[in-house]
DNA sequence: AATGAATGAGAGTTCATTCAT
DNA sequence: AATGAATGAACTCTCATTCAT
C-alpha cells in the first residue's frame, strides 16, 4: 500500500534476460491497452500476452499505472524519433517555412496513424499521473522549441510572441491529427485534411498563402 | 439478457417523484464521473450520492453505460444552449466576423471551464458508444452549420470550401479550449489564449488582422 | 417475514374483477415459468405479462412460491380432467384391460405433451413445498384408485397386491411419458413409445400379450 | 465476454496444491447444491464451504454452470463405476436373466440412495446444458448396451426389438428408483419396491415369472 | 530470477417484496 | 382495489496484487 503510488519501474534490469522480459511486458501492454483501453486491460492478461508469469511482471513494475507510464514513455520516445526523422528528411533541401509546416503536420499524422487506439488510450483515456504528464509536456516542449527556432530564422513569419505561437502550433497540430487519426473529421480525405491544417497554421503564422 | 447492451433509459418516469429520482441520479453521476472518471465511478456510489437505492437506479437505467449517455446528453444540451445564448448576446450589435469568432472561442472556453473534468471524461476518457458519438457529431454539425452561414454572409472571409472550413474551425476551437480548460497550455493566461486562438482561426479564414 | 412461508392465496377474491385478475396472474405465471423455469421467472415479469401492477399481484399472493402452487394446482386439475375425459371416451365400448391401458398411456402422454416445459418446472425443477407435494400425491392416488377398480373388475389381470400394482402403474406411466415428452427416449417414434409402454405395463399386470 | 458461456473448467491444475483446491470446490459444490438446489446454492457459499477464496473458485471454473457440470460428471462417473462394480459382483455365478435384473434394480437404487437430493438437483432441477445432457445420455447408452448384450445371450427373453427394450428398461429403472429414493412411492418398503420393479421389467422382457 | 496459486475487496446487476399514494 | 416507485440484500464474477515455493 505504502508504495502503491510508485510509478517508476522497480528494479533496473541488469541482465540480458531481464531486459527481454521487461521489453516483452511493455510490448504486450501496448497491445493490450490498445485493444481494450486502460481499464479494460488486466495485468494478468498483459503477463499472459508477454509470455511471462504474473509474479514476474510485479517483479519489475510496482503496479498497473507504472506499466502505463512505461508504455507511454516508450511510445513517446518513438513518436519523437519518428517526427525528428521525418523532419530531418525534409530539411535536406533549403526548407521554406510553409514546406516545413506541411511536412510537420504530415509527420504528426503519420505518427498518430501508426497506433491511433494506443495513442488515444495513453494521452486521453487513461488516468494521467503527473509522471506521464511531465513526459508529454517535455516532448511538446521539444517540438515547440524546434519550431521556435525555425520561426526566428525564417523571414516569412510575422509574429510577435514566437514562443507562444510555437506552442500553439504544436498543440493544434497534435490535437487535430489525433482526432483525425482516431475518428476522422467530417469525412475529409487525408490529403485535404493535411493541406487544410497546414493552411490553418500558416495563416496563423502570417505566412502569405500560395 | 438480450437487452444488456441497451443504452437508452429503461422507463419513462410518469410520476413527479420519479422525475426527481432520475434527475438526482444523472446529477450525481455527473459529479461522480467528474471526480473519478468513468471507470472509477461505481454505480453504487452514484446511487448513494443521489440519495437513492441502487435498485432505483437500475429501475431507470439498464446499465452503467446508459447513465453515461444520459449525463452526456444533458451536458451537451446545456453546452449547446449556453453557446447559443452567448452568441445571441453578442450578435445584438452588427457583428463583424472577427468579433464573432472571438466571442465563439470565448463561449466554447466558458463551457469547458464550467466542468472541465466531466467534459474530459464524457468526450475523451469514457468508452464511446455509437449513441454518444452520434450525439457529439450532431452538436458539432450544428455549430459548423452556423459558422457556415456566417461565412457565406460575411464579406470578410476568403474561403473556397466553406463547409470544410466551418468544420475545421469547430474542431480546432473545441480541441484547444478543451485542452486549455483541462490542463492549460504553456501557462498562457486566459485572455492571451483566447486572443491567440481567435487569431489562429481568423488567419485561417483569411480575415485581415486588426 | 413472519408470513413468508404461507403458500395459500391471500384473500378470496369475491368480486368478478378480482377473479379475472387472479386468473390473469396464474396464466401469466404458467407462461413465464414455462419459458424460463421457476428461478428464471420473476414476479415483476409475471405481473407485467398479466397486465397487472406488481402491487396487485402481492395483494393476492403472499409470495412467489404461492404463485407456483396456484399454477400447479390449476395445471393438475386440468390434467386430471383431461385424463378423465379421455378415459371416459374410450370406456364407452366394453373396455378390455389392454385397451384401457393403452388409452391411459396415450392420455398421460397427451397431457404431458400439451405443456412439457411447464410440467417439468412444476413437478421436477421447482422447490417442492409440502402443499404441492400433497396435491400431486392426491392426483396420483385418484388415478391409482381408478386403476385398482379396473384391475379388480377385470378377469385378465393376474395380480396379488392390486393396490401396489396400481400405484406402480401410475408412477411408471407418469415418469416415462414425462421423460418422453420432455426430452424423448432413444429417438423412439411416438406410437412405438406408446405401444412399448403399454406392453410394459400389461406384462407387469400379467395380461397375456396380443 | 466471448467465453462467458463456456462450461469446461478454466485451467488444468498442474501443481499438487491446485488439484486439492479443485477437488475441495467440487466436493463443496456437491454438498451445497444437494442442500439448497442449484439456484439456492451461491458460488460464495461453495467457496466458503470449500475453505477457498471466491477468486480461487473462479480461477478454475469460468462460471457457476461449469461447477454444476463438474459435479455432475464426477457424480455420474461414480454412479457408473458403482453400478458396474455391483453387477460384476453378482455375475460371478452363472447369472440368470431374472437374477441379473433384480441385481440391476438394486444397484440403481443404491446409487440413488447414496445422494438422492444431489441426484435430483443434477438431473432434474438444474438447467440442463447440452454438455450435461450428452454426459447423461452416454451413461444411459452404456447401460443399455450392456443389457442388450445380456438379452441377446439369454434364452429366456422373448423380444423382438432388443435395442429399444434395453433402453426402456434403463429408463424405467432409472426413473422409478430415482423417485423412490427421492420421495418414496406409496410407502412401499424398500424390498417390496425392488421386487416389484424387477417383476415389472421381467414381465416386459417376457421372462416367465417364478 | 521466476513461478503461478491464492486472495478478497468490490464491481455491476437482479428481484422478491413493501408501502405511500 | 390498485398502483408503481422504491428498496437493499444478495448474487455472479473480476482483477490488482501477494507470497510460498
Amino acid at each position: 500500500m505504502a508504495q502503491a503510488d510508485r510509478l517508476s519501474p522497480r528494479k533496473h534490469p541488469r541482465q540480458e534476460r531481464s531486459r527481454a522480459t521487461v521489453d516483452a511486458i511493455v510490448e504486450a501492454a501496448a497491445r493490450v491497452f490498445g485493444e481494450g483501453g486502460y481499464a479494460g486491460g488486466s495485468t494478468n492478461r498483459i503477463a499472459e500476452q508477454a509470455g511471462v508469469a504474473i509474479g514476474s511482471l510485479y517483479e519489475y513494475f510496482p503496479n498497473k499505472a507504472s506499466i502505463l507510464v512505461a508504455v507511454a514513455e516508450r511510445h513517446l520516445e518513438r513518436m519523437t524519433a519518428d517526427v525528428e526523422a521525418m523532419l530531418a528528411d525534409s530539411e535536406a533541401g533549403a526548407p521554406s517555412l510553409s514546406a516545413w509546416v506541411a511536412r510537420f503536420v504530415e509527420a504528426m499524422l503519420e505518427v498518430h496513424e501508426r497506433a491511433p487506439e494506443l495513442t488515444h488510450v495513453l494521452f486521453s483515456e487513461a488516468p494521467h499521473p503527473p509522471e506521464l504528464h511531465a513526459c508529454v509536456l517535455q516532448v511538446e516542449e521539444k517540438l515547440a522549441h524546434r519550431i521556435e527556432t525555425l520561426l526566428r530564422e525564417s523571414e516569412e513569419a510575422q509574429i510577435e510572441d514566437v514562443d507562444t505561437a510555437a506552442h500553439l502550433v504544436v498543440q493544434t497540430a497534435e490535437a487535430l491529427t489525433h482526432r483525425f487519426a482516431h475518428q476522422g473529421i467530417h469525412d475529409l480525405p487525408r490529403d485535404r485534411f493535411v493541406a487544410e491544417v497546414a493552411s490553418l497554421l500558416l495563416g496563423y503564422l502570417g505566412v502569405a498563402r500560395g
